[in-house]
RNA sequence: UGGGGUAUAGCCAAGUUGGUAAGGCAGCGGGUUUUGAUCCCGUCAUUCCCAGGUUCGAGUCCUGGUACCCCAGCCA
């Protein structure tokens, strides 16, 4: 499942075509141009595999280019955070980051060209009075009474609005194309408009800011990108696309092509939405643990690598589709139980004393770091007296199906010995806190060999020594959402009134083997039968944090 | 409502000139197992949104329907 061979996709058959054909100098260059206004989220990475990856396939190259044109939505902070995931994904972009901020002087050039050609024209009708004109799906748009404008007072006007003539909203520059098309983006779509805020990379330079179609095939073209991969909403922006590439001097000519955006059931991925999760403080910024963005996968305890094979299993079409989370999940599941190092911990500790071991006495057991790859070694862990078990292992009476310690019966201390309940002893409440076993020292490494029950033992548990044990925390996520489609949700409802209230749950005084003190944020282990888990940043002093990544599969009878 | 798209199993998805439905995930059955995990084996679409038509033969071609998605920002 992991290292699949890239699979046929309609993207590669594309540019298999045109390779045979002998386009663009047999030269395939892609790019990922996220815009610096959030996260970059697990949708992205299905994008960020796609461009990078059909660069690598072919050995071309992949830019990352930020779409930077808006300055009132975009800062700083997402153009660190978008690198720093890109480069945690495991990919390099060709050559340096790019912005498309970088290219406004000679999109500025562009625009006077379009001018010069009678093919753009500076309308200075109101915001509401362009909408109105534009018309809407039934009804063709009217032309703006300044549609006809002299090629000398347009480059006038165009010169008055760079040099913050204007006030914003008092003019724009508009592609002259046609206001009856049945494609909207065709009725003389807006390419300048005025902004008078300072920008995060050109500082206050430019108070005229081009609008993304403008911007794109132009960018795509400077820096002589082969197939420019997008998102089926902006298909029907392709004319406009393929309009400007064919009307300007232009180095080169980058096709687009449009391929269905990845969606996850259970979560949403919008940034729109995620920003109101963060903004609203329903969690606890954009890398919490349950947010699909990537810094939060990461948090969360997912692997670069996981989310790649996810991804690259994922196929790319033009349908519409919704990914089951589960698929999500089993990629990590699948990386992190070949590569992750396993350990014990109790997550709802409960005194197992083994009365017939020595007060003092400690055996330290040897047991593998991973039961089916012997090179990544071993372990030792200190088998004591008094040992906690989960409280979930243990029961007073139970069928056969159950198969952990009963009472009466015996169980196998995992990597130890066999020992067998004996009694329990309860608090005021009522309350079982202490089981009391005995040990068969015949036992370690072999199953009892004399009694009943020759062989097999009903159930093997894990366990922590009560006296070398690390005190944790332990923090169990669930999906953000307890709906399939939040982003779907009925009249008069909103995302948020479906927020799982039981998303996150903290376990107090878990415990867990002593190996593990002092261990960095970062590190992933399987903690056996409980799941995958990753230690988050948030461990100091105070003792260790967990954060459950997944929990093992669990397959088994829910009448035991 | 005009335009642009998409329909193949529970979820994705391949199917290139029409030649008799890949693969993954999930499910189901069995085996191994000192993790109820992993691993292994087997099984899982007489049918491709529907209805007609062409053809010896249609998921692929033709005709007519249906469902869903996207577009009326000086957002990307």
């Amino acid at each position: 499942m992991s290292e699949a061979k890239a699979p046929s996709n309609f993207i590669r058959q594309i540019i298999d075509r045109d390779l045979a054909e002998g386009k663009n100098d047999g030269r395939v260059v892609t790019r990922f141009p996220p815009e610096p206004n959030g996260y970059l989220h697990i949708g992205h990475a299905k994008s960020i595999c796609l461009n990078f990856g059909v660069a690598e396939s072919y050995g071309g190259a992949c830019h990352l280019r930020f779409d930077d044109t808006n300055p009132e939505k975009e800062e700083d902070e997402y153009i660190q955070s978008i690198q720093r995931d890109v480069e945690w994904l495991g990919f390099e972009w060709a050559g340096p980051v790019r912005f498309a901020s970088g290219y406004f002087d000679q999109l500025h050039d562009y625009a006077v060209q379009l001018i010069e050609k009678g093919l753009a024209y500076v309308d200075t009708q109101s915001p509401e009075k362009i909408a109105e004109m534009r018309g809407n799906f039934t009804t063709p748009g009217q032309d703006s009474p300044f549609r006809d404008r002299s090629v000398e007072e347009n480059k006038a006007l165009f010169a008055k609005m760079r040099a913050g003539d204007f006030d914003e909203g008092e003019a724009v520059l508009r592609a002259r194309i046609d206001m009856t098309s049945p494609n909207l983006t065709l009725r003389d779509p807006v390419l300048y408009r005025i902004r008078k805020k300072a920008h995060h990379q050109t500082g206050d330079k430019w108070v005229i800011y081009p609008m993304y179609d403008f911007t794109h095939p132009l960018s795509d073209a400077i820096e002589g990108i082969t197939h420019s991969l997008c998102t089926l909403e902006f298909e029907e922006h392709r004319p406009l696309y393929d309009w400007l590439i064919e009307h300007l001097d232009v180095p080169a000519e980058p096709r687009q092509y449009e391929f269905a955006r990845l969606n996850l059931n259970f979560t949403v991925t919008s940034k729109r939405r995620l920003k109101l999760l963060v903004d609203e403080g329903h969690v606890d910024g954009w890398d919490d643990p349950r947010m699909p963005t990537l810094s939060g996968l990461r948090r969360r305890g997912y692997t670069p690598a996981s989310i790649r094979n996810f991804c690259d299993n994922l196929g790319v079409s033009r349908a519409d589709s919704v990914i089951d989370m589960s698929l999500l999940e089993e990629a990590v599941r699948d990386d992190l139980n070949q590569n992750a190092p396993r350990a014990f911990c109790v997550l709802k500790p409960l005194k197992l004393v083994i009365e017939n071991w020595p007060e003092d006495q400690e055996e330290w057991l040897r047991a593998p770091l991973h039961p089916q790859n012997e090179a990544m070694g071993s372990r030792e862990m200190p088998l004591t007296r008094e040992v906690y078990i989960d409280r979930e292992d243990f029961r007073e009476e139970a069928n056969k199906k159950y198969k952990r310690l009963v009472l009466g019966d015996r169980v196998r201390l995992r990597y130890g010995y066999v020992v067998r309940a004996e009694s329990v002893v309860r608090d005021d409440a009522g309350e079982i806190v202490e089981v009391r076993c005995s040990y068969d020292p015949d036992t370690l490494g072999k199953n009892p060999q004399n009694d009943e029950g020759q062989g097999k033992m009903r159930g093997v548990i894990h366990w922590v020594s009560a006296r070398h044990g690390l005190p944790c925390r332990v923090r169990l996520y669930d999906r953000l959402f307890d709906v399939a489609n939040p982003a779907r949700v009925a009249e008069g409802e909103s995302f948020l009134d479906h927020l799982n209230p039981d998303s996150l749950r903290v376990l107090e005084g878990c415990v867990v083997e002593p190996r593990l003190d002092g261990v960095p944020a970062e590190t992933r282990y399987q903690f056996e039968r409980e799941g995958y888990f990753c230690v988050d940043r948030d461990s100091g002093a105070d003792g260790l944090v967990f954060n459950r990544t997944v929990g093992l599969r669990e397959s088994w009878p829910r009448e035991a």
